[in-house]
DNA sequence: TCTTGTCTACCATTAGGTAGGTAGATTTCC
DNA sequence: GGAAATCTACCTACCTAATGGTAGACAAGA
């Protein structure tokens, strides 16, 4: 048997972190996985439910790495540097993080899918506040600052990052960039 | 008289810069400068020599922003702190970085388009590498980190923090973001 | 037999782009 | 100076391809 709904789940992945998701269409994923264009309706009847399929489907890939993170590495610091190579994934393969592909479209992205997002968003910036304040609490990572301040600004380095060094095809960039980041949260 | 081209130009930006580059239409344009969508063609043949424009313009405001900023802020993290806030105006309006939303397109963006993005970012780059190292000889930015490095990892928090700022509509947390930023950059 | 997954064949709309024309300003040349 | 030619900026009308989406037929499997 071939889950031709996963199939589906993973060909547009790509495409969309590829291409952005106004810059994909049902034909191209059609021929990506060797259906006609009508099969994908009947497994995502609009192109928003295909979206929201999808950001579902990252959000969980991501909620699983971040729990074996926790679970695996120790100190808060080490944690952040897992977290940043989970992006760096994307540097090396050429695609982009499918949230940010979205967030470009802003106002003309529909209303469910910028929720959706914006949840995504939320719950890394939670797992990053929890992990950088057991990080200060058990002295691997530097006080003085806000631990959801801390949060924001790691997500925004590591967006930003995997951003640029896509463009410019570079993973040693960010693995700079990532060290950079990592540094300044030693203690 | 009206500059029926900067009229153009404005909008487009305003448009790729809210929705995408693949997001926008030359009939939204038209729609937005009152105008047919024929005599579009009159000023940018094609969508791709629209885009172009769009960057050069971009890249030209940008230039002139950076050079003020050298000559009328003196110390290393002041400069980077004044840098920050050009995209803190993004964020007020709702607008992200037209780079940015063009970079997300990728392997669809038309081959000129990603030179002159690339361009883009390695513009800033120089500057503020210069601007680093500048910072680090007078003693207002912190030694120990090749500058060049630091440029790669100042524009990626930047961009990223744009990017999720703007999806949370958050000027705050942009400049909660700088702050920390600045902070690390001290000597 | 009913459901599931796929197909062919469509649909209306929108995409970027073109053809050809027109009104008004500007330039050229006697 | 005035007429003719040219240029600029816009228009209407159209084109082809592609968009997301629908209707209905059909075969395989539980």
């Amino acid at each position: 048997m071939r889950d031709t709904r996963a199939e589906l789940l993973m060909q547009a992945e790509t495409l969309v972190r590829g291409r952005g998701y106004a810059g994909f269409s049902y034909a191209d994923l059609a021929e990506a996985v060797g259906i006609r264009k009508a099969s994908i309706h009947h497994h995502f009847p609009s192109k928003v439910d295909l979206g929201a399929a999808l950001v579902a489907a990252y959000a969980a890939r991501y909620a699983a790495a971040l729990a074996a993170i926790r679970a695996e590495v120790p100190d808060g610091t080490g944690r952040i540097e897992a977290y940043g190579r989970l992006y760096l994934g994307g540097v090396e393969q050429g695609l982009g993080c499918l949230c940010a592909a979205l967030a470009i479209e802003g106002e003309a992205l529909p209303e469910r899918l910028r929720r959706d997002i914006a949840a995504f968003f939320a719950d890394h910036l939670a797992w990053l506040e929890e992990i950088l304040r057991a990080g200060q609490a058990d002295g691997s990572v530097r006080v003085g600052t806000d631990p959801a301040v801390l949060a924001r600004f790691v997500i925004a380095t590591l967006e930003g990052a995997l951003l640029m060094e896509r463009l410019f095809a570079s993973p040693d960039a960010f693995r700079g960039t990532l060290a950079v980041l990592v540094d300044g949260l030693k203690a």
